[in-house]
RNA sequence: GGGAGCAUGGCGGAAUUGGUAGACGCAGCGGACUUAAAAUCCGCAGACGGCAACGUUGUGGGGGUUCAAGUCCCCCUGCUCCCA
């Protein structure tokens, strides 16, 4: 494709703009404006195709770059510019590099935002999504990202959802979507349910931020339990995954491997009913111990096998629990309450009879719903027995001590048994094995692995989400809406007053329908997904992200798939992460896709952090802008001295930076430069605007470098600089000092910076290492030959291209002799290739060699580079640095790291 | 309580396999240019002592391994995160 029109004249395409530039004396030459410069290039790049995903041909080498799609709020804000900046650096290098590359963007537009803002403002929803997302690709684009928007999705658009339903219907089909009653979580502010994961561990919705209730609903599920497994497994198969992250997962999945025991039931007369209670434990090995059972208050038998005398202690307790939080149930600190029911089990293990409780702490979703109290083994259980003045058994000692020794606390660590009949003796470890051989032979339990993970709660009764597409039959129960009439739109005419039940369930029309199975009259579900459902499989539609038959073909979905580096924030760890690998791993037994993880590499970005000022007296938070000396800041009203740190940017602690006003003033190439060299990218960054000049007087030098390059009449066309006409410069004659000087610095730049941006991503010294470049240049570029000079100029440009893509463009157009109007998709430096760097540049005639004494550093000789060892040695020795500290005595030892270092130890 | 990670100048941060600690930048100081300022250019800069040459000391604290430790090992302190 050509540039149809040439929005710049070439070099020197910047007008003077009096208005920036009022000062007369550098009208000669022309000033870096980026203001200018980027909006054109950004234009004429779209134009031009150049971020098109090429189409992928067998044996090509192609490089998946993904960025965690937003939610489109409407603002972007840093962490954002953060996040695309470095997909975007990393997607632009493997282009040079000659890579095939997938880049796209869109958008995670579900969720509870714009259905409140419907409530709050009375708009449509999708119109307040569409408008959003419209002003977050314009403010995108203005960073100047590679990304190709052809391939754009948004979850809410009918499109997408389509086949967020029929990837649903595949759940429900392999047995892994289900309904079922169960306690759940409720977020009263949001009146919605939240899965596990969206709970925090204070116990409150990861959106709201509201103390979560527990409600017994009926909800859908998908049994991501089914894969706790493999998900915990195939953690290993993640090496391009931060270690902190993997270990987040392995304690969400949370294995652990006990037993499941049974107590049998006795009745009032002490005989064995038919009735047993499960109980898992991970300490079969203290099981006689076990002074009691505990049932959650939720069990089953707790109606059953209640005794007349506690029914009503009983009834009072369930009815305080159900209003209690999982948090409040379980916290360490809160004390442990509970009444018993009255009945009494067999302890299997000893015969000996021991009561039934039912207590807060234990919660019927996990395990069996069921524990054995073990007072003296377990802190919770000690607490407990101590406070109903249960009995308190010790069964483990250390070798050698008293049994009477851990009076005062659980005795959790390891020992040997006691009081334990024929198991005395044993090693704790080999006692847990032994005792639950001896359970499963004796048929009163077996070896159980146990997982903390719970099914995924998916159902949501709110509005704005992607309909379930099942229809509920009197006569034929759940009935999958057929493939062919997906999608189920979301209709339109909801009262989404937020209040009370599913939106949808009041639009009757929608609501009844025929059942697709008998045709009797049949009814919607009403529920919506997760939002975390559409975000599950995004990455996966843009492989095909026009497809209209599928969600994706096979041969697309294989070809670029798993992503190979995917970006965002850590705050994903367990929830987006988690659900997607499960998606994977479904949509692969499904045979729907052939790889069993979608994430080969990940980088956790950390966050951008604002300059905070705050009243520690008042509590109250002061606006940047109102402290008149940040070097000592005071607030302005009493005068009081303010605590300064640097803390995630927000507006209630006035210490954001709009991305907009940093690119009005200092252009999308400074924010770039700035966000990557200011901290390496997993760890926080922090704001700071004197950083920002500093990044922005760095691209203003290489603008007057490569203009005064200009003014020499140096030109890279006709490749000017290229490797071929370094070759033949090369051959021809030696180069004089600076020359030498120049290509150590360009080929140093090049191993340094190609190092820096493989494997893992070092971008801060990436552009320290392109700061050395400009400096030397800056010193020797006018002593160099036109041969070197350009090839200088050519590498740096290039090298800089990933992180400052528009004005490197502009500077290669400047230099490159070539009209603007050019066909960009060849001309462009961004088609360019990134440079091989050439070993013997590097190579020096002489090395400085450090003399130390005694392992101190006592100075330094220049040595010739090719010394060997006795060489180095027989200098070391002659030097005035040995004649000065060694006094005369011979070294009794001389270690010689040859290009390094002599050390004389007296 | 269990687990993971981190700790380097005034600040952000650099430092292959252990081999000149403090690259690069910000802030600071000195100088040049300017009537002046801004911008730009050149230079200085861990701390302590010294006019200087130079010396001592120095990567949270303590110990260890080694010719040599920011880097490896042990203990401690502090901070961050995850799980309880």
């Amino acid at each position: 494709m050509l540039c149809s029109e040439p929005w710049s004249e070439g070099c020197g395409s910047i007008a003077h703009t009096p208005l920036l530039d009022p000062s007369p004396s550098v009208s000669e030459s022309s000033r870096y404006q980026p203001q200018a410069i980027e909006t054109g290039w950004q234009r004429a790049w779209q134009e031009n195709g150049l971020h098109d995903t090429p189409e992928l041909k067998p044996g090509d080498d192609a490089f998946y770059a993904l960025s965690m799609f937003p939610y489109p709020s409407g603002n972007l804000h840093m962490g954002h510019v953060r996040n695309y900046v470095i997909t975007d650096v990393v997607a632009r290098v493997q282009r040079l590099r000659g890579k095939k590359v997938l880049h796209p963007m869109g958008w995670d537009a579900f969720g509870l935002p714009a259905e409140n803002a419907a409530i709050e403002r009375g708009v449509d929803p999708g119109a307040w999504t569409d408008q959003n997302i419209a002003s977050m690709r314009e403010q995108l684009n203005q960073l100047g990202l590679s990304i190709d928007w052809e391939r754009e999705v948004a979850t809410c658009h009918a499109d997408y959802y389509r086949w967020t339903q029929w990837l649903f219907l595949h759940f429900l089909d392999s047995g892994l979507a289900y309904q079922k009653d169960a306690t759940v979580n409720w977020d009263p502010i949001d009146q919605t349910v939240l899965a596990n994961e969206q709970v925090d561990s204070e116990g409150r919705s990861w959106r709201s931020g509201a103390l979560v209730e527990k409600r017994k609903l009926r909800q859908w599920f998908l049994k991501i339990t089914d894969y706790a497994q493999q998900l915990l497994d195939d953690l290993s198969q993640l090496d391009g995954w931060p270690e902190r992250v993997r270990t987040m997962q392995a304690n969400w999945i949370g294995r652990s491997t006990g037993a499941e025991l049974q107590f049998t039931v006795v009745d009032a007369a002490g005989h064995d009913t038919a009735e047993r209670i499960t109980v898992f434990t991970t300490r079969p090995d203290t099981i006689f111990g076990a002074s009691y059972v505990v049932l959650a208050p939720e069990h089953p038998l707790v109606a059953e096998l209640t005794t007349a005398e506690q029914e009503i202690a009983v009834e009072a307790f369930c009815d305080l629990v159900s209003r209690q939080s999982e948090q409040e149930r379980t916290a360490e600190d809160k004390p442990k309450r509970g009444v018993p029911i009255g009945a009494q089990v067999r302890n299997p293990a000893n015969d000996e009879l021991i009561p039934i409780w039912i207590a807060d702490y234990v919660l019927a979703e996990y395990g069996t719903g069921a524990v054995m109290g073990v007072p003296a083994h377990d802190q919770r259980d000690f607490l407990f027995a101590r406070q109903y003045e249960l009995p308190v058994q010790q069964v483990i000692i250390p070798e050698g001590s008293d049994e009477h020794a851990f009076e005062g606390g659980a005795w959790t660590e390891g020992g040997v048994l006691i009081h334990s009949g024929r198991f005395d003796g044993l090693p704790n470890g080999d006692a847990k094995q032994a005792i639950t051989s001896a359970a499963a032979a004796e048929g009163w339990g077996q070896e159980k692995v146990q997982f903390r993970l719970r099914d995924w709660l998916i159902s949501r009764q709110r509005y704005w989400g992607c309909p379930i597409p099942v229809i509920h039959c009197d006569s034929c129960g759940v009935v999958p809406v057929p493939a062919d009439q997906l999608p189920v739109e979301l209709p339109q005419g909801a009262n989404l007053a937020g209040k009370g039940g599913s939106p949808l369930a009041q639009l009757e029309n929608w609501v009844n329908v025929s059942c697709p199975c008998c045709g009797q009259p049949a009814k919607r579900e009403t529920d919506t997904m997760d939002t975390f459902m559409c975000s599950s499989w995004y990455y996966l539609r843009y492989s095909d992200a026009t497809n209209t038959t599928r969600p994706f073909s096979e041969d697309a979905v294989n070809s670029w798939l798993p992503v190979d580096q995917y970006v965002g924030g850590i705050e994903h760890a367990i929830l987006h992460l988690l659900y997607s690998r499960f998606f994977t791993k479904v949509l692969r037994d499904r045979g729907l896709l052939g790889f069993d993880e979608p994430f080969q590499r990940l980088l956790t970005q950390g966050m951008v952090q604002g300059i905070t000022y705050k009243n520690p007296h008042t509590g109250k938070y002061i606006a940047p802008a109102d402290v008149a000396d940040p070097t000592d800041p005071r607030d302005p009203a009493s005068g009081e001295v303010l605590e300064t740190f640097y803390e995630k940017m927000s507006k209630s602690k006035y210490n954001g930076v709009d991305p907009a006003v940093v690119i009005d003033k200092y252009g999308a190439d400074t924010a770039r430069m700035f966000i990557l060299f200011k901290a390496p990218p997993e760890k926080d960054l922090e704001w700071d605007d004197a950083d920002v000049e500093g990044q922005f007087r760095f691209l203003q030098r290489i603008w007057r470098l490569v203009d005064g390059a200009c003014e020499r009449g140096l030109s890279l066309a006709a490749g000017a600089g290229g490797p071929e006409a370094v070759v033949q410069a090369l051959a021809a004659g030696s180069l004089n000092p600076a020359e030498q000087e120049l290509r150590r610095a360009v080929h140093t730049a090049i191993t340094e910076i190609s190092d820096d941006l493989d494997g893992d991503y070092q971008f801060n010294t990436a552009v320290s290492e392109l700061m050395k470049l400009s400096n030397a240049m800056g010193t020797h570029l006018e002593n160099c030959g036109e041969v070197f000079a350009c090839e200088a100029l050519r590498t740096l440009l290039i090298l800089l291209a990933p992180f400052a893509p528009h004005l490197a463009e502009e500077l290669w157009l400047k230099l490159s002799g070539r009209n603007a109007g050019d066909a960009l998709a060849s001309s462009s430096i961004h088609a360019q290739r990134w440079p091989a760097a050439d070993a013997s540049a590097l190579v020096r005639d002489t090395v400085t060699l450090v003399i130390q004494i005694k392992g101190k550093v006592r100075g330094n000789l220049e040595v010739p580079a090719d010394a060997d060892k006795a060489t180095l040695e027989k200098l070391a020795l002659e030097s005035d640095i040995a004649a000065k500290w060694l006094e005369g005595k011979t070294p009794s030892r001389v270690i010689v790291v040859p290009g390094k270092l002599v050390n004389l130890v007296p």
